[in-house]
DNA sequence: AGATATAGCACTAGATCGGTGCTGATTGGA
DNA sequence: TCCAATCAGCACCGATCTAGTGCTATATCT
């Protein structure tokens, strides 16, 4: 399934806000207040941010979390791979795959084109900073990109889903 | 989890194979005998794929698939959205969300920008033809692009995440 | 008729995910 | 001093999704 985790999502909620107010500290009841998430369970997911050192924590009262950094270098990728390993797309590019663990391997035609897919992702991750995020989204959108080999003539490809 | 399913994974080798053999109907059992695959689940993938209408079956002896259209016209998004219905990145951008199934969809901070990533992803899947994929790869892999609005290019962010 | 191949569908076991319980440690303040 | 607020750590459960298989029917070629 190519869909973030609502751990994830509820993390970038959290990061909206704590980008939103930089140099205060937050705590969860403040970000459970605002929007109606799990608060166990965002707590949770800040714990997480903050071993992964994105986010910084003040214990007792008047507690919370803040960023470690400026809102503007930290982006979308470095959130989902602290809380979901970096986007793998494959099996074999994962964080935790252990060699024959996938029979087709070592014949394997498209271990290499999933790898340019998957360094195409990472980067659409990594160009949305939380800065992005906080804003009220402003959309130039220039046009996207990357990745295919030749593909130049793409034009044509219509999204075509299913059915 | 931002990863793809086996199914998919089968799918994209099976069509490699079927990319290169423009013209030919190829038997399920003959891309098992050239990949170690479940060839019972690679069946049922294909299927699907006929179904969706990027390959089309001749049945008995002598029988199998073949593209329905040119290697080059069939790009990865397509084939991701018939077997596992177009990148969704959160639940509320998915096909089957029913409204009112996320509680924090009226006020969330996140539905736009969210927008923009499954936009971008697509964009990357979008650009991969399947005569990429039958390639021997010809990365001169046109540096990667946008999405964001104005995203710091911090090209260096390393996985950061943990371990 | 018989072999080969796809069509369709249901089913099981295991992994993952969403969410919660519980206990402890730290801090600020009445 | 003691209490309330808040983070830290970890284990646990139920629901959902995934990988893979079983079985039966249908079409085609020889
Ligand atoms: S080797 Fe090929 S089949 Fe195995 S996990 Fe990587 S991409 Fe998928
Ligand atoms: S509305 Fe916000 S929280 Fe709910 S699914 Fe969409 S992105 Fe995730």
């Amino acid at each position: 399934m190519l869909q973030l985790t609502k751990r994830t999502e509820y993390a970038l909620i959290a990061l909206t806000v704590l980008a939103g107010r930089e140099g205060e500290v937050v705590s969860v009841r403040e970000i459970g207040e605002l929007y109606p998430v799990p608060r166990r369970l965002l707590a949770e997911v800040l714990k997480e941010l903050s071993r992964a050192g994105i986010l910084a924590s003040q214990r007792g009262s008047n507690g919370g979390y803040f960023l470690t950094r400026p809102a503007a270098e930290i982006n979308v990728a470095q959130v989902v791979g602290a809380l979901e390993g970096l986007p793998a797309i494959a099996g074999c590019s994962s964080e935790d795959f252990e060699p024959g663990a996938c029979e087709v391997e070592p014949v394997c035609p498209i271990r290499s084109p999933i790898q340019r897919l998957r360094i195409g992702v990472w980067a659409v991750f990594e160009r949305m900073s939380l800065r992005d995020l906080a804003e009220p989204a402003r959309p130039p959108l220039s046009r996207a990109v990357p990745v295919g080999s030749g593909a130049s003539d793409g034009s044509s490809s219509g999204s075509g889903s299913e059915a």
